[in-house]
DNA sequence: CACAGCTATCGACCAACGGTCAACAGTAGT
DNA sequence: ACTACTGTTGACCGTTGGTCGATAGCTGTG
């Protein structure tokens, strides 16, 4: 006659719900301001059975972080069938169409990323990453310089992702135009 | 024949020294790993007072940070009389100069820049300061694409610094040489 | 249909944190 | 020696991330 106290549910399937409903919740609200007492009243669920599902609140973010890097990884990468040049146009036009659909998600974390460390270890691993990917495509040694050049410019490709979404004045290709040109400014010869 | 229970100080002296000391242990630990606690022991004081001094934690970090933020200010304020490329040249050499003394701390801010609302608001500002004064020394008006890649620039820039610090196998000049021609590109027409 | 075993789930608890407050204790002026 | 001012403190609060033993919902078996 009594309802019971909680509902059951499928391990995996637990698992995948609150994965999903990080996701949403930490694209909305700042990590420091999201509790995890918050987000398990949200989920419906007890404080304790989110952290029996995640050992803290930064694997918990971290993994929710994952998730969507292993959609973007998936959607970004080079055809290796192209030119060098044409992969990297590829793939930056790719990438910048994953940021119109996840902009608010993206921007939180270029904006609020040292704030975990372990975040922080993902997003460097994320970028060196990356930076060897263009590296690779390049003719010509790795000079410090030119490792600098490829990193520094990670950092302005999310300068200008920021600008983009916060002014959306320019046309995606537009932007694509504007960093490639930067690139091509770092990594060009002294003139 | 009983010490005294505490020292009492001038007001502004005390403060003085609060301030010192905050400077030395945000550049040392990460903002959340240090606690008011700790730095109220450090000083050899309560926490109580050291609340009596700043308002919270935040304002206790913004207020060692101005005292840095005037500290470069002055540094690298541009000589009016030079013609503004040489202006930009003038003041980046002086800012990196400034990085290179108080490289730890500038690090620690660029990477974790978001975790303190505020911090990340005193941030843009100085960024968005930076940016009009550069625009003021360009010729030919602002366009959106020239404000986003001065934007995104100063964001280049930042990363170039981390990695300087990180390998330090770049001479200033180097570095300025390699900043300099990212700005020329993202500023230049298409080609 | 009972019942036993597995385990997903919960309520209650803890230490540490940022922050507050009324009361105390140094110090200077008389 | 007394008073008044104020720099300073210990004790306290609500909230947070995180832990733990106990409970209650399923599922397979007789």
């Amino acid at each position: 006659m009594s309802e019971p106290a909680y509902t059951r549910l499928d391990v995996e399937e637990r698992r995948r719900r609150l994965l999903e409903l990080g996701t949403d919740l930490f694209a909305r609200h700042d990590y420091d301001a999201l509790s995890m007492a918050a987000i398990a009243r949200e989920a419906g669920i007890s404080k304790a059975l989110l952290y029996h599902y995640f050992p803290s609140k930064q694997a918990y973010f971290v993994a929710t972080l994952e998730q969507k890097a292993e959609e973007l990884a998936g959607r970004i990468a080079p055809d290796p069938d192209l030119a060098p040049a044409e992969q990297l146009a590829t793939s930056l036009d790719a990438f910048l169409g994953w940021v119109e659909e996840n902009g608010d998600a993206y921007a939180k974390l270029v904006r609020g990323a040292g704030a975990v460390p372990e975040v922080r270890e993902v997003m460097e691993e994320v970028r060196a990453a990356t930076a060897a990917l263009i590296m690779a495509g390049l003719p010509g040694p790795e000079t410090p310089a030119r490792r600098a050049a490829v990193r520094a410019w990670l950092w302005f490709m999310d300068g200008a992702i920021l600008d983009w979404l916060e002014h959306r004045d320019l046309t995606r290709e537009q932007l694509g135009t504007l960093v490639l040109r930067a690139l091509e400014g770092a990594l060009g010869e002294p003139h």
